[in-house]
DNA sequence: GCCAACGTTGGC
DNA sequence: GCCAACGTTGGC
């Protein structure tokens, strides 16, 4: 994974891109709430990446999976850095794990601000063909990093995508 | 609904 | 430390 820890280590603005089935949560929920705690991930490469490389102000790019349109449906901004995952104490909750611990969370979230939902989503498919995207994370086979760096360039290609200022 | 690709677990 | 078995993800 060597691609992926040289793209979110980089020294300027990070950005990202989170997925999320709408069924769990969606972009309708964000535009409700304004702003959500993204909890449950439970891989520890995107673990690692919320844990370590993402900061306060990264811009996020909010991607709908397995669902009819895959589409990157608005952007959002990070408002706070990574702190333990209560869900993972919570034995009700569906993404409980025994070995989290007040002292040693194991899973981390990071808060959430929605900034832009966009009027055009830029589907898997306008993504698929627009070269200028091809080395997206999200279109490798078999990828299933929730979490994952989006380059600075790309950013840009998905905005002029949307029809929107990237910001 | 199918199933390939993937990450995790646990026996050895 | 290996790797088979298992459960999950997520595009198709």
């Amino acid at each position: 994974m060597a691609k992926i820890a040289a793209k979110g280590s980089t020294k300027s603005r990070h950005y990202w891109l989170f997925k999320s089935e709408p069924g769990a949560y969606s972009i309708d929920d964000l535009v409700r709430d304004g702003t959500t705690t993204w909890d449950g991930v439970r891989n520890f490469q995107a673990r690692n990446l919320l844990r370590d490389e993402i900061r306060i102000g990264d811009r996020v790019l909010f991607y709908h999976s397995n669902v009819e349109p895959m589409a990157i449906v608005g952007t959002m901004e990070v408002t706070k850095a990574a702190y333990g995952d209560p869900t993972a104490r919570d034995k009700k909750h569906d993404h409980y794990d025994p070995k989290s611990t007040v002292e040693t969370p194991i899973w981390y979230m990071v808060d959430v601000r929605l900034r832009k939902r966009f009027e055009n989503p830029v589907t898997r498919d306008m993504l698929k063909d627009c070269s200028d995207l091809s080395e997206m994370v999200v279109l490798e086979k078999g990828s299933r990093l929730s979490i994952q760096p989006v380059t600075g360039e790309e950013w840009r290609a998905i905005h002029a995508l949307a029809g929107e200022k990237p910001d």
